[in-house]
DNA sequence: CCTATTAGTATCATTTAGGATACTATACTA
DNA sequence: TAGTATAGTATCCTAAATGATACTAATAGG
């Protein structure tokens, strides 16, 4: 296996979780289940329409999410994990994971600066 | 657990891998060994020195990559991968498998469409 | 009739990432 | 003595991501 094919997968991958508020929005669909725009709002009150918008958008054009609209007024729409989306989990696991031990080497690098 | 300290984590981990080149430049690193600068640069022509600097410095600084500076004229600087840095192969790996079955996925989708 | 509600858009401004190009030091070689 | 090689810096510029703010439609409730 040459690098190049390897390289695109990774960074398939890659392209989908990032983005400042992707990450965030997964992990309250996994953890909650289906949601309400404005629910996700509320939990992400930082995050500006223009942009929670956005980032669901380019989520469901990849079929990480699902969309469904409900014909009321006022609008009510929900988001969620679709089953293919729910496949992101393992690498999610994987980065919380990491992050953890990773917080520690900071933190073990910062006491032996300070001695 | 609540959603916060697990999003750090996970972003911790996406923080260290995000950026144009990082990918590249870690398996590149995983896969052959120590290079150097020069290497890498021919490696990946379409970086320019200024973006290899930046982005080896960046995974220096969190420790994932190593820099060793050879007092020669003209200059011999190494890099390698950490073994903190190769705790970062089972991200990497679970990217690489899900971005397979992701281009799949893709492609079983405009089959679809097409028809 | 006025107001609140929801899930957005539209427009403009700012910030951050990335790129192009030129420059450097110093030893070695032709 | 001019040219080459290496691992960078410095400066300026462009493009992409993100943010702030204001706006909309249509209905229900007071």
């Amino acid at each position: 296996m040459t690098i190049e094919p390897e390289l695109c997968r990774v960074e398939d991958a890659l392209g989908i979780l990032v983005g400042k508020w992707k990450p965030i929005i997964l992990l309250l669909l996994l953890k909650n289940g289906t949601q309400r725009f404005s629910e996700l709002k509320r939990k992400v009150p930082e995050i500006t329409q223009k942009m929670l918008t956005k980032q669901l958008r380019e989520l469901e054009d990849e079929d990480i999410i699902e969309r469904v609209v409900y014909p009321q007024v006022p609008p009510k729409v929900e988001y969620s994990i679709t089953e293919y989306g729910k496949s992101l989990e393992p690498i999610l696991a994987a980065m919380h994971e990491w992050g953890t031990k990773h917080t520690l080497h900071k933190q073990q690098k910062l006491e032996q600066e300070s001695m």
